[in-house]
DNA sequence: CGGCTCAACTGGTCAAGACGAGTTACCCAG
DNA sequence: CTGGGTAACTCGTCTTGACCAGTTGAGCCG
């Protein structure tokens, strides 16, 4: 029941209540909720009250509900970490990539499929990268996926001038990918910085990734340089935050 | 107005309206939106159906309601980078810590409260600090204020056999903070890890935050390693993921 | 002219009711 | 015993109507 007197929203003594139900475990994770209709006679208050509640706890990532079936406490996924600053120069000359390369370690049947296109650099591109707005730039659209689900979404760019003639253009860039055919044509790698972040996705990248309301996105954005300081490449990720963390290491000093 | 044979609810229809008009400029960044009874005669919806769609508006971040005044495009928050990989023995020695040093350089007046207490670990934080279930752990919970507004939330823990008798356990450790003291102990630090993730916020974790609706939080797990490889101190940090990026860098091999 | 009041906005909350659509389990006919 | 249909659940959508609670500015009054 809620208290009327208490000046707290009714939805949100209800999504209170409830939130602290699933917090202290009386509500164990994929177990189903009591139904729209139980909640409307327990709390005493209407349905689109009891829906409000609900709603909160989706956008908060604790429930989900099932058209016909329930809703049902959210049941932590599995986290999968993903060790950056791999990207060694044995390892690509190894490799296809280093998602290739983390999929066959870990187990599952990896697929890629990539669209290269042409722009023109915005003030974002052409700062990262350090070229002139406007300029010609070359665009790899990479969607990966394991066992046919789609896990990450990578958008790479490079100054198109560094790409003419070169397997970058073309949808398979080879064993060794991008960084090997930029090592090839005499731009040694010297470093990699990423700089990662979040946000709530679009209603497209939510569709892509099926993500569950409440589900927010890490954003990855890394640029390779060359030995003399210059950007070489950015490359654009984004991954699904329920179902992936990133692991950086470093030595004390 | 809403098409009403097209299968798609009517709430999204006008939500997909309002985001295309956001996305394209028709509203721009910090500009109103029209109020929810204009919207109802424009699209010829109900109200309900209007404050759905602002709902999932806001839930997605792009918007944020204001009582009394009205709908609002969220202009995009200026973005600070923390460069990670600061954490050097030399800088330890001149500052009392990585926070206060970043807000000395980028011109905020930063404070900080801190608690200490004692907990046993439970199944996590014993994993991460390599210690058994139920030991003794030290907690030192930090909030981090810039100009007098939260920024971070940092939860250190260390097996208490560590920290007795040190100025660990106290509220101030001292010049050089927590790690300074370890390393007067003779546990020289070798290395640190990184895990980063993301998820949507508390309602506690959002209102000392003061995150708007649709704004995720980043997580910062940290482990320092010993140069044995074992691990001697795990940090949880909570930020606001629409006022900071992680910057990581590192060579190339 | 300055300060206050109040009306007319804004979004926030809640009810009652109706129908649609997906899921599941049961029952009955074959 | 099996298969299919259906009833009874579930959540999804939408309407009408009402009142509350902040905010703002115009206009009145001192």
């Amino acid at each position: 029941m809620v208290d009327r007197r208490s000046g707290v929203p009714a939805f949100r003594q209800v999504a209170a209540d409830l939130r602290e139900k699933i917090a202290s475990g009386r509500f164990s994770p994929g177990e189903q909720l009591p139904s729209e209709r139980d909640l409307v006679d327990s709390y005493g208050v209407s349905r689109p009250t009891v829906r409000d509640a609900v709603n909160l706890l989706r956008a908060e990532g604790l429930v989900t509900s099932e058209h016909g079936r329930g809703v049902f406490v959210r049941p932590p996924a599995s986290i999968r970490r993903i060790a950056r600053s791999r990207l060694s120069r044995e390892a690509r000359e190894r490799n296809r990539g280093a998602f290739l390369a983390d999929a066959a370690a870990q187990g599952f049947t990896p697929s890629t499929s990539v669209k290269v296109r042409f722009e023109e650099a915005d003030d974002r591109v052409s700062g990262y990268l350090a070229i002139e707005p406007g300029s010609d730039v070359t665009v790899r659209d990479r969607v990966m996926r394991a066992d046919g689900l789609v896990v990450q979404l990578a958008v790479s760019r490079l100054p198109r001038e560094l790409t003419r003639d070169t397997a970058i253009e073309q949808v398979d860039t080879g064993v060794g990918g991008t960084y090997a055919r930029l090592e090839e044509a005499g731009h040694r790698l010297a470093s990699f910085v990423e700089h990662v972040g979040a946000r709530m996705p679009t209603p497209d990248e939510a569709s892509l990734l099926q993500l569950a309301d409440g589900v927010p996105v890490i954003t990855v954005t890394r640029v390779a340089y060359r030995e003399d300081g210059s950007p070489i490449e950015m490359n654009d990720m984004t991954l699904a935050a329920d179902r992936y963390q990133l692991s950086y290491e470093w030595a004390a000093d």
